[in-house]
DNA sequence: ATTGTGAATCGTCGATAAACGATATTGAGG
DNA sequence: CCTCAATATCGTTTATCGACGATTCACAAT
C-alpha cells in the first residue's frame, strides 16, 4: 500500500543502473512520438517530407493557425530533432532531419 | 497580415472537402502518437506486449508510480484503442490491441 | 544607417495533463 | 449479506499545452 513512490521522489537522476537503457529508451521514443502528438505538427511533417527541399514561412500559409503559433510548433519539432531549420537570408529553410525520422520509424516499429 | 484566422473560427468542423481525408489522418496518427507520448506510457505498453498475454494492476508495481497515476495512464491507453481491458474476476486484465498497434506502426511507417 | 519583411519571442488566457491521496465501486468468497 | 482486495473515479494542485496578438529580433536591400 506504500507505493514505490520514494523511487521518484528521492532518485529522479540517478536510476538503479539496471534498467536504465530501457528507460532511455522509454524516454526517447516518448519524446519522438511527442513531437508528432499533435494534428498540427503531423502536418507540418508531412509538408517538409513532401518537399524535399527546405520550406521556410509558407508553412504558415498552408495551415490555419497564427504565424506565432505555427512558429512554436516548428520549435517544439526543433527540440525534437524531427526539424532543422537553417537561416537563409531573411528568412528560415526548415527541413526534416533524416535521421531523427528513421528514429522514430525504428522505435515504432520495434515496438 | 491579415492570418487567415477565420478559417478556424468560422468553420472548424465542416472542411473544404478535399483534403479532408488527410487531416483525419493527421489526427489519427496524433492521437495514437499522443498515447505513447508519455515515458510511463511507452513502458506499460512494452510490458504488456512483453507479456503476449494479459496483465492486470501487476503493471503498478513495475512503476514508481502511484495506482491512481498507473490507473490514468491506462485510461488514456484504452481511450486510444491502443489497449484493452477485461474484467477478469476480481482484477482487471489488460492486453495490447495489436490490431491499433499496427494502425500505428503503419501510420508512422508511412510517413 | 534606415527601413521593411519574415520569423522568433513574450505575455496572457483557457484548457488540459500529470501526479497524488482519498474515496467509491466491483466482484469473489466466506 | 459482508468483507476484502483490486480498480476506478473524484477532487485538488501544479505544470504545461495550445492559441493568440503584440512585440522584438535579424537580416537584405535600399
Amino acid at each position: 500500500m506504500v507505493r514505490k513512490t520514494e523511487t521518484t521522489k528521492s532518485k529522479k537522476c540517478d536510476s538503479s543502473a539496471v534498467a536504465t537503457v530501457a528507460l532511455q529508451s522509454d524516454e526517447r521514443l516518448a519524446a519522438l512520438a511527442w513531437a508528432v502528438a499533435h494534428p498540427a505538427r503531423v502536418r507540418i511533417v508531412r509538408l517538409l517530407i513532401g518537399r524535399d527541399s527546405c520550406v521556410c514561412g509558407e508553412i504558415v500559409d498552408e495551415m490555419p493557425l497564427a504565424q506565432s503559433t505555427v512558429s512554436q510548433h516548428l520549435k517544439i519539432l526543433k527540440e525534437s530533432g524531427l526539424v532543422q531549420g537553417e537561416i537563409d537570408g531573411p528568412r528560415v529553410c526548415y527541413c526534416i532531419n533524416r535521421e531523427r525520422l528513421a528514429e522514430l520509424k525504428l522505435l515504432i516499429a520495434s515496438l
